[in-house]
DNA sequence: ATCGGCTCGCGCAA
DNA sequence: TGCGCGAAGCCGAT
């Protein structure tokens, strides 16, 4: 394994313990885990078990039933896999750094992942700080780490490229899997720890549970992978000329697992590569899950405002706040939004498919952002409701991509167009150039068949139906 | 149907 | 210092 991708977060040395601790946090998964990889090596150099660990944190920032019901089935089905390797997960209801902390007093050492959002960062610095043996972090979630693609805040995605491409052969490589020396399935650790399956989704009291679990996707690692085999299957070879059209949902599904840590990014990326399809599909989706989603880690590593309007650069700040006192077309309040009572068929409908199935085709986030702007007093309270809502409601929210997203709408990471009211000089788009170019009565029909089927009704449906019935 | 211009700033070439 | 060019677009001219 690559040492770029390991850091020591304290300088304490591996300790006299029982065990290895694996606190498993961003990566939710038994395989192409380079942490879990990292860990079970140090295991076996100590001649230790290794004990993997997650804390079930009912306060996360904007969790809700629907996340927690995906990351159980995640961690439910990890558990099962780990178990296969001679390692034992356990779970408990806790705030994560007080107890892994009480945990690592009988650890030679502790090892984690690496996430890129604020409270991950804090979580680990803090725990890292309180623990008395030696504490690292290996990153997995990247293809190439972070830190080594750039070292600084990327203005956009032509000035990333070059550097993430020259390092591909280095970190764009299999990772093998470690043979686990001593078993820690027969390990006993004094306190209430359960296994996942053993966990009722109830016991989270103080959580919003007005989100219900998606219809559409069931979490796990498993399914992550059977996703990506039936992408590679039946939509990859297309992937290129066929994934903007909202009608058509040629996607590759991904993002929910991606978000979860449920798989590897280097995992997928392989696939594709070793895949038949024609370079040009595979060029596409790999500059998506490379490219993209490493700029949105750069992001929120280098820009601490990543989830708000002050993350935007200069002259979106400057072309947006000399539009403010424009004409709103349209001025709806966050509750319009919400429950998708805009005059707008379209974004109405990217806003249910949203809330129906946990995820909103790509093409029409961006639209969906856009009009946010459009139709809202000013571009601040726009960049608090679209952050809300897609938190809320997306399983792929929350997540480095859905703040890099979210902020693209607002000019970051693009270039200024054509001026006109409201937008200044961040690019438009429109209802016009939706229907020219994409069956958008089709998404429609898609999106209330959505909804009829998971039985989901709102006026705004009613509505839809209508229009689409005509 | 296709095409150029819009508009800003990064980063490379010179 | 100059210049090419960039995630997804729009619009008007041809």
């Amino acid at each position: 394994m690559q040492n770029e991708r390991i850091k020591k977060l304290n300088s304490n040395n591996p300790l006299e313990g029982d065990y290895i601790l694996y606190w498993m946090q961003a990566s939710v998964r038994s395989e192409y885990n380079h942490a879990l990889e990292f860990a079970i090596n140090l295991a076996n150099e100590l001649k230790k078990p290794l004990l993997a660990f997650f804390a079930i944190y009912g306060r996360y920032p904007e969790a809700n039933l629907r996340h927690f019901h995906f990351l159980l089935e995640g961690l439910d089905d990890t558990e099962k896999l780990l178990e296969k390797r001679k390692i034992k997960l356990v779970c408990r209801i806790c705030d994560p750094v007080n107890e892994i902390v009480k945990l690592s007093q009988k650890a030679c050492a502790v090892v984690t992942d690496r996430g890129y959002l604020r409270i991950q960062k804090e979580w680990r610095k803090s725990a890292a700080e309180k623990v008395k043996c030696a504490f690292y972090q290996v990153e997995s979630e990247a293809v190439v780490p972070v830190n080594e693609a750039s070292g600084k805040e990327e203005f956009a995605a032509r000035t990333l490229r070059p550097k993430i491409h020259k390092k591909l052969d280095k970190y764009l490589i299999t990772l093998p899997q470690g043979k686990v020396g001593a078993s820690s399935l027969g390990l006993k650790i004094s306190g209430e720890y359960f296994a996942p399956a053993d966990f009722n989704i109830s016991q989270l009291n103080n959580i919003d549970k007005t989100v219900f679990k998606s219809p559409r996707f069931t979490g796990g690692e498993t399914r992550a992978l059977e996703t990506v085999k039936d992408f590679i299957e039946t939509r990859l070879h297309n992937y290129d000329s066929m994934r903007n059209d909202p009608a058509l949902n040629h996607l590759s599904h991904i993002s929910p697992y991606l978000h979860f840590g449920q798989i590897s990014p280097v995992h997928i990326a392989l696939l594709i590569k070793n895949s038949d399809a024609p370079a040009a599909a595979k060029e596409k989706f790999l500059e998506e899950l490379i490219v993209r989603r490493e700029l949105s880690f750069n992001f929120c590593e280098y820009n601490d405002k990543y989830d708000s309007h002050e993350s935007l650069p200069e002259w979106a700040v400057q072309t947006l706040e000399g539009r403010a006192i424009d004409k709103r077309p349209y001025i709806y309040e966050m509750d319009d939004f919400e429950k998708a009572r805009t005059h707008d068929h379209c974004w109405n409908a990217a806003q249910l498919e949203m809330i129906v199935t946990g995820k909103m085709h790509n093409y029409m986030r961006m639209y969906w952002g856009k009009k946010i702007i459009e139709w809202t007093p000013n571009y601040k309270e726009a960049y608090k409701t679209a952050i809300y809502l897609n938190n809320k409601y997306s399983l792929d929210g929350r997540d480095p991509n859905s703040f890099a997203g979210v902020a693209w709408c607002f000019g970051k990471h693009d270039r200024p167009w054509t001026r006109r009211p409201v937008f200044g000089s961040i690019r438009y788009m429109n209802e016009a150039g939706l229907k020219r170019k994409f069956d958008m009565e089709s998404y429609i029909q898609r999106v209330a068949k959505l909804c009829s089927d998971n039985n989901y009704e709102l006026d705004s449906l009613t509505h839809l139906m209508e229009k689409s019935n005509e």
